[in-house]
DNA sequence: CAAATTTTGTAATGTTATAACATCACTGGC
DNA sequence: GCCAGTGATGTTATAACATTACAAAATTTG
């Protein structure tokens, strides 16, 4: 793998939240001054598509990918008070959602799927104080 | 409804494809030369909390709600090539995504659903040109 | 009416992402 | 070895999307 993109994907893998674009330019910037935001993108771009990192649409926001199943779309839990995301894999639920978009011709190739809410802790963490 | 809402959701009703801010924007300044960004921004927070509107996340862009089902999440089908949505009110579905991110102690609240892909006339142009 | 509250307008700024073009590093033919 | 051709990276600038902060106007309420 290419410097720049271990760089960024380590910067994510430190991370269980997600992280903007720009989050990642400020960590990397601590060691390298220089880099600019199109290298940060580029890298972003590349790993998107090896499945390596995942971005969160509805966040702007990037996650190292966690399920060892690159190339799967992913159905992404954010919890909207800690910022952690979950991954989970279900290919039966894609494709359930396939066949709902594609009775009216529909032909699906990408699935964006994010679930805002709360985690576990955050929950539990909520009802208690 | 006020005025500036009304006049937002009528840009968006007027167009199949989902559009940003700044084309509705730039819409209304033909009539309306001084709006700004901010009064487009809380026309469609207004709307989307209405249920009128809904935002493309993959996109940052937005449309006005078809499904005559206010409150409920879509799932947003988005032609790549000609840009229109197709909204479709599942609730089965969203059940099944739900079910599925609670397995780890997840509390959903808020669903973000949009399959990218081929709307049934550009699926067929593609392949007949 | 006048004070309090909410909504709207306006300007500036912040955040996210890409375009455009220069430069560098590697490859393969000569 | 040299030097085109190709692809990756660096650099600068700017485009595109969104919010903040505060002033002015409208609305509500005592």
């Amino acid at each position: 793998m290419k410097p720049n993109h271990l760089m960024v994907l380590d910067v994510l893998k430190k991370n269980s939240k997600a992280l903007t674009a720009y989050d990642v330019l400020a960590d990397l910037r601590h060691l390298h001054p220089k880099i600019a935001p199109t290298t940060v993108y580029r890298a972003l771009t590349a790993l998107e598509e090896q499945g390596r990192v995942h971005r969160i649409e509805s966040k702007s926001a990037y996650i190292a990918c966690r399920c060892d199943q690159h190339g799967r779309a992913s159905v992404l839990s954010v919890c909207e008070d800690c910022g952690r995301v979950e991954e989970c894999v279900d290919p039966e639920l894609l494709d359930a959602i396939s066949t709902a978009t594609s009775k009216t011709g529909f032909k699906p190739l990408r699935h964006v799927i994010e679930v805002h809410g709360l985690c576990a802790i955050c929950e539990n963490g909520a009802a208690t104080s």
